[in-house]
DNA sequence: GCCG
DNA sequence: CAGTACG
DNA sequence: CGGCCGTTACTG
């Protein structure tokens, strides 16, 4: 059993406890748990099989989590995961995969409408039985009909030199507005991770100057296909077919005063931000992607949020590069004042 | 579920 | 309001 | 035992 293959029993036993109903702190713990086996630099076979050591050593990984996976290790399997995979059919847990439809719809989907399949759930909503439903409606039921394929195929993510083309286009577009005054890339292609679920992008205006300018320029761009979701500060599109294979590319716009806070925020990753965000509160402080802000005058002054160094300063931190923000290790690295120096292009010698 |  | 999704 | 990140947008 390697550390992926662990993970993964973790992973499913989450999805299943998420579809029952369980408590979402609990279900958390065990995707934790799953990512901190995942990322462990040994094999954890290794730390069971020794009788001095536990995988109760690891932080997030307590009492139960640790007996669930010395079985894994020792047996190859969970029992409790087997139970639950009798109790709800793979074709639910397949229902997750879809936008839009999280673990209570699903949940009613299966209960109340005993739907077991992708190909029922398909039909059911084909027959229009969907938008019945209580808490679902006509929209909800195009939604699970566009999503469908999604699900079959599974987790569709592009690679990260496909997504640059279209993504730098874009940004160099509306970079050239008079109403922007910066127009950033965020997100995992900020991280320069190796393939990206969907792209972000962050523009500033100047205070008081509306965010409507460049939204309307992004939905009239000739690489959007069209818009999803629209509000004041956030806008949602899906890029053309053919520049990646309708790659979804979220756009936000701030004040130029939140710019720091909001790249932060908007670069995450989520787990890199959770960690920020305690550690705002340890400080009695609060983070956001408008600034960094004290917890008793919330509608005070910003303490920090101009730049990332003074959101990453105010937590009492460097800044950390986001090729690191994954909650792998960095705080402690950056804590000690040990953050790596990166390899950069300049340092690759020989024919390109 | 884990943690303090 | 709850549920879903965003980092 | 209580708390567990913080916010915006959309749907029903």
């Amino acid at each position: 059993m390697s550390n992926v293959d662990v993970a993964r029993v973790l992973v499913d036993l989450a999805d299943l406890l998420e579809i029952q109903g369980a408590n979402p702190f609990r279900v958390r713990a065990h995707r934790s748990g799953a990512r901190t086996i995942e990322t462990l630099a040994e094999p954890i076979a290794g730390l069971v099989e020794d009788p001095e050591r536990s995988p109760e050593e690891l932080s997030g990984i307590g009492k139960d989590l640790s007996e669930k996976i010395i079985s894994i290790v020792l047996t190859g399997k969970l029992d409790q995961l087997d139970e639950l995979r009798e109790q709800v059919p793979a074709g639910v847990v397949a229902m997750l995969r879809i936008p839009g439809l999280g673990p209570k719809k699903v949940g009613v989907l299966f209960k109340d409408l005993g739907l077991e399949s992708l190909d029922a759930l398909e039909a059911a909503a084909t027959e229009g039985a969907i938008a019945e439903l209580k808490g679902f409606g006509a929209k909800t039921e195009q939604m699970i009909l566009e999503g469908i394929g999604l699900a079959r195929h599974g987790s569709t993510r592009t690679w990260l030199s496909t997504a640059r083309v279209a993504v730098d286009r874009i940004v160099e577009d509306l970079s050239k507005l008079d109403s922007v005054t910066r127009v950033s890339l965020a997100g995992s292609s900020r991280r320069l991770k190796e393939t990206v679920g969907d792209l972000d992008v962050l523009a500033t205006v100047s205070e008081g100057v509306s965010s409507s300018d460049v939204m309307a320029a992004l939905a009239g761009h000739e690489l959007v296909d069209e818009v999803l979701a629209q509000g004041e500060t956030k806008q949602r599109v899906r890029l053309l077919e053919r520049e990646g294979g309708g790659l979804e590319l979220d756009l936000r716009v701030v004040p130029e005063a939140s710019y720091g806070a909001a790249m932060q925020y908007f670069t995450g990753s989520k787990e890199h931000n959770i960690v920020v965000r305690r550690r705002a509160q340890e400080r009695g402080l609060k983070v956001n992607e408008y600034g960094v802000f004290s917890e008793t005058d919330e509608d005070g002054p910003a303490v920090a949020g101009r730049t990332e160094e003074d959101v990453y300063q105010a937590v009492g931190l460097p800044w950390i590069p986001p090729e690191l923000r994954e909650d792998r290790g960095e705080f402690e690295m950056a804590e000690s004042g040990r953050l790596p120096e990166l390899v950069t292009v300049e340092d690759i010698r020989g024919d390109l």
